[in-house]
DNA sequence: GCGACAG
DNA sequence: ATCTTGTCGC
């Protein structure tokens, strides 16, 4: 069972920064995973005008990327949207999803920042903790850092800093298309997390992971 | 005070 | 995230 209790989400946006600060240093941001056989990908939408947050997650044998499990659930949203503090809003529907699922996975792709946050703490670490399992954090956009050119060639990245500290990586997954912004979540590497990326992005921008649970939860 | 701001 | 048609390019 996972420590869920819809109390323990219902908090203050102060409260929810003292939550991000007191779970920060649990954080594990080199290789502590065993075998990856599994990945996941997670997708959080929204219906009825925000008020219902629906999650999918799209389990792939990470040895050729077929589907193997998933999962689809809906629950009232709790939490406004709130940069920075992403993951009270949307995690609370993801372990739920999560819980649904035949076995855990042996790693999570999320849709947005791990380390690559105002303070070292996005949706992939808060979700990579909670389950103490390894997490990546893949977002499609900037939170915060500054980085150089990324070559215009798959494979291609460049560093994501916030002064002297590298929070991430800007990640080209696919020739001329906009980078990925790619953070270590919990017990993964950020050089891991790059190979895992491309790993899971043999043909378009996104995760094949990603790719799927979007497809899941728009029903197909 | 003026921008920036994952999904 | 979500509301939405056509359009540019490989």
């Amino acid at each position: 069972m996972l420590p869920d209790l819809a109390h323990a989400w219902t908090v203050s946006p102060r409260e929810a920064i003292a939550i991000q600060e007191r779970l920060r240093p649990r954080v594990i941001d080199r290789d502590a995973a065993g075998r990856l056989e599994t990945v996941a990908g997670v997708d959080v939408g929204f219906e009825r005008d925000g008020r219902t947050t629906r999650a999918a997650v799209a389990v792939l044998a990470l040895d050729g990327l077929a589907l193997v499990d998933s999962a689809v659930v809906r629950r009232r949203t709790r939490f406004p949207y709130v940069p920075g503090l992403l993951s009270f809003r949307e995690i609370p529907a993801v372990l739920a999803a999560l819980d649904r699922l035949r076995e855990p996975p042996d790693l999570i792709l999320c849709d947005g920042q791990g380390r690559a946050h105002p303070r070292r703490f996005g949706l992939a670490c808060h979700l990579g903790v909670i389950l103490d399992r390894p997490t990546v954090g893949v977002a499609k956009s900037r939170l915060c850092g500054t980085h150089g050119a990324v070559r215009n060639r798959r494979g291609a990245w460049a560093a994501l800093c916030d002064g002297e500290e590298v929070i991430g990586a800007v990640l080209r997954t696919r020739d001329g298309v906009k980078p990925l912004f790619v953070s270590v979540g919990h017990r993964v590497s950020l050089a891991r997390a790059i190979e895992l990326t491309l790993a899971c992005t043999p043909r378009y921008r996104l995760p094949e992971t990603t790719r799927q649970a979007h497809r899941l939860a728009s029903g197909r």
